[in-house]
DNA sequence: CTGTTAGCGCCTTCAA
DNA sequence: TTGAAGGCGCTAACAG
């Protein structure tokens, strides 16, 4: 690979003037600009990133840290923060926290390979992402609070969100309403629980511990809770799950007992995610903003990496979606 | 930002000593190794990345590049890649190609920031991977053939998917086959089109060219290719629609004029997307191999990356996929 | 087993 | 406007 200091011997100068020239940097003569840029055409010089950036100490790229980068549910926050990041000139990234602590996601955190990360990944542990963040590496995070004033927290009002299901399904008439949930760690899960817990009882509807289920956000977990209840024989008025994802599981299981829904049970999920408006009967859920998440999120790593001043906390209002999942009764 | 150079003058010893204690080389005491990492501990020291890359001229990384990362679609392929990369401890980092030649991944390609890359992405131009392939920077090239001994191509057989689901149609007894196709210059959309004609000329039946409609492989293309071609008052048979995406579309013009599928007409698509199953009816498709294809980009990668001498060219099998949307005619 | 040291390729200050 | 030179932080000969 031909490098700088080959395009400046063939162009006949000296390698700051072809660094200049390479950069259009103004203090060098449009005929010596041209000499360089020829000289680097005929070579198909390439500058050494790594190099550069060692040079720099800024890369000009953000990272984007999934748990799973292969998730459908992923697609909206991902356009978000593509969309904004390409409008700050800036490169993207994503990768996977697959492994967790020993993830290419943590390498790129712990040797701080980029200029700022937003983070969706519960297998990062929080340690990480409070040893990494500082004032010239900005974090979003986006499923937690972390405790250092460089990362902030961006969040869907998951609480709201499971309120509005909840009294959605109150007002239809339902009053032995079960929660399926997802796992027990998951502070979206605590959320959406608390959520539930608030319109049961600014309603007045008693809560029933053997309503709650347990699920794991995984549309086998959702089945295996729905069959779960099926099997206590006294089946509630209605169900929300704590996402789409269950709520898909969880019509299946009723299909296969032949239980109608909405006839014989009302469900609602959470997430809106592709599937729902295609789901038999088409799913009623809760959106989240997922795009204007993402978005937001790059918004406040290029604010951050200004050097202003942020909020460290943002909430994002959810959308009630009704479909035909829910019936009065 | 601590040093490899603190760390070694805090532990006492030489640079390079500290080096080799944080990189596992053989020859350091046990004793001098707990030094240095205890010495790194407290000044939290962690190793510039850049800098390591630079000097090793290697990343451990390779680099996937989609032309959209947000797109449901590569879940499966990206599944693929990325088992195969971590089981080979290599990092994984995606990148979208939004912005062409001009985007991060041109970028990634151009500067060789990573130590090889799998490209799904059209909006890549030939010359850029052209150029960038080579011995120590292997390329797997997904959607076309590149002339260039260190590009390789794995590719579906999309002109037997083709071929696959025109000859059930006509085994259904259609003879009046409609394509819907794809871009005109995707490389899949002509191979299955290829495979279209091949069936229909195996089985003798004729292609009339007013039944070959413009698509665009989005949902909203099969829309209005479906409306053009119920407009046209002489429907045909069945529709090969050249993904599921569009015959998806389709579904929902039908829909709106009150045409029965698969009473009225027979579809099938291609793909096999995840929301096929769910759609009503369910959708007659071909499944592409998309995990097998990441995974064996990968080992492509790394044969090639081991010097290995390797084919340039992989053709991976589709399947046919029965659901419901075909009925005899 | 440990220490010295020469770069990796680039950028940028300083002097000419 | 140009050139020489000193690192950025790390690795790996090489010498001890």
């Amino acid at each position: 690979m031909a490098t700088i200091k080959d395009v400046a011997k063939r162009a006949g100068v000296a390698v700051s003037t072809a660094s200049y020239a390479l950069n259009g940097n103004e203090k060098v003569s449009a005929a010596t600009i041209d000499k360089v840029l020829k000289a680097a055409r005929e070579l198909n010089y390439q500058k050494n990133g790594f190099a550069s950036d060692l040079k720099r100490t800024k890369t000009n790229t953000i990272a984007l840290i999934l748990s799973d980068m292969s998730g459908p549910y992923f697609s909206e926050l991902i356009k978000g923060v593509q969309e904004v990041t390409a409008n700050n000139q800036y490169d993207l990234i994503a990768c996977s926290s697959v492994g967790g602590d020993r993830s290419t996601a943590t390498k790129f955190l712990r040797e701080k390979r980029v200029d700022g990360a937003i983070i969706l990944a519960n297998n990062i542990s929080t340690k990480v992402i409070e040893e990494s963040a500082r004032e010239d590496f900005p974090i979003v995070v986006l499923d937690r609070d972390v405790e250092n004033p460089y990362a902030i927290h961006v969040e869907v009002n998951n609480r709201q969100g499971g309120y509005q299901a909840t009294e959605h399904l109150i007002q239809m008439g339902h009053r032995s309403i079960s929660y399926v949930s997802g796992p027990i760690d998951s502070h979206d899960n605590q959320e959406r629980f608390k959520g539930f817990m608030d319109a049961l009882k600014d309603y007045n509807v008693p809560f029933q511990s053997r309503l709650k289920i347990g699920g794991d956000f995984t549309r086998d977990g959702g089945y295996r809770a729905t069959k779960m209840l099926i099997a206590q024989q006294n089946l509630p008025d209605a169900i929300f799950y704590a996402n789409d994802e269950m709520a898909i599981g969880g019509l299946q299981a009723f299909k296969e007992k032949g239980i109608g829904v909405p006839e014989d049970v009302s469900i609602v999920g959470f997430d809106d995610i592709q599937l729902s408006e295609y789901a038999n009967p088409p799913l009623t859920t809760i959106r989240q903003p997922k795009y204007e998440a993402g978005a937001l999120s790059v918004h406040m790593i290029f604010q951050m990496l200004a050097g202003e001043k942020v909020e460290r906390n943002y909430n994002l209002s959810t959308e009630f979606i009704e479909r035909s999942s829910v019936k009065e009764k």
